[in-house]
DNA sequence: GAAGTTATCATCCAAAAAGATGATTTTAAA
DNA sequence: TTTAAAATCATCTTTTTGGATGATAACTTC
């Protein structure tokens, strides 16, 4: 049994792209493309595919609103978001509104097979930058001030306290106390851990 | 003056996705495309680009020895590498070959015209994520046995001696020497730098 | 000007890390 | 089977960490 795909985005060369990187695929059949929301909702009434590839930037509809009426009317239809930067509002939006997963426009032949793949089998997929980047606002980054930012770019170099202290022209003690309070701010039990969550935070 | 641009690919799609990319830059000029090494070399016979955007992989030459063919000829044309994975050795061949940057086929926009930008201007441009990856690569990462990457591992997670031996059943001595085996071999001060660096060399 | 935050310093102390050195056993390779 | 590398354990010492607690000056913010 072949996988019906379909997709609704109004740039042609997206679609051109896509067909050409499926069109190889023995178990996929491509049903075509409708490059606006009225078009896709038209092409719904007469024929579902199994997956539905929806660009969020539509002219007529907005890709999120297109969504939840593609879904709540046909609920057995999958459907994977697209678009060419990863603005997690947007992603957030489209999860909730019924897709199965999120794919970047410039998403590998394999992740786009992967997330037809999976969404078909009622998963849900993100491509890796869209999961990357959910995953880095997920890390609750404390707030710390300008002096603390400088000792932990410090600690992260290696330097120890008595060398930040001369460094920083403050006394050890000072030093020391930033140090910890940094290690109180990330919950972090030492400068293992500590380092690991600043450089997951993108702090250094 | 407007910037001349050729592209030499056997992709189709890819042709016309940069073509439509780069069709409303006004400071760009489209000079068309070839499919093959051979159409790119006659094409240049008649008329030379400022930027030439070439695939590796050809259907009849690689791309590292047109790319060498053509900057023998025409010193002038600076040349952007193009493929869909960045394989080190790929990459170093072009630039050795005399290539000016190296793009993946899913590099934005903006890096397409930075790219361009840059080269046109004698620089060299390295798409984020080769340029990434190869600084990856440019990092040494020590030889490490199988004991000393658990170790690490465990250190990464914030665990102390103590806790380690625990876990690995081993004595409190043993830990503590794997884990100034682990500090040795990176030349790290301390465990600050140690998980920075495994961090980075991707070993986390 | 009162309240809060930031940056600074201090003392005390236990735990952990890191450096030096050496030794034994197990395992893998030549 | 000899050699080499890996994994294990030990002892000793100095330095660094990290936890608890408190205090002061400077700078914002309300």
């Amino acid at each position: 049994m072949s996988k019906k795909v379909f997709i609704t985005d109004d740039h042609f060369m997206v679609i051109e792209g896509i067909r050409s990187l499926l069109q190889n695929e023995q178990d996929i059949e491509w049903l075509g493309h409708a490059m606006s929301a009225a078009a896709c909702l038209e092409f719904l009434e007469n024929q579902l595919p199994d997956v539905l590839l929806m660009d969020i930037n539509l002219p007529d509809q907005k890709g999120t609103i297109l969504c939840k009426k593609v879904k709540d009317k046909y609920p057995q239809v999958q459907i994977l978001g697209l678009s060419t930067y990863d603005q997690q509002s947007i992603v957030r939006n489209m999860l909730n509104n019924g897709a199965s997963g999120y794919l970047l426009k410039n998403a590998s032949k394999e992740e786009l097979l992967e997330a037809i793949e999976v969404v078909m089998a009622g998963g849900e997929y993100l491509c890796m930058e869209v999961a990357e980047s959910l995953k880095q606002r997920m890390i609750e980054k404390p707030v710390i001030t300008k002096r603390e930012q400088e000792v932990l770019r410090l600690i992260c170099d290696g330097l120890t306290n008595p060398e930040i202290a001369e460094k920083l022209f403050i006394s050890l003690p000072t030093a020391n106390t930033h140090r910890k309070s940094l290690l109180k701010k990330f919950e972090a039990r030492n400068v293992a851990s500590l380092v690991k969550m600043a450089i997951e935070a993108g702090l250094v």
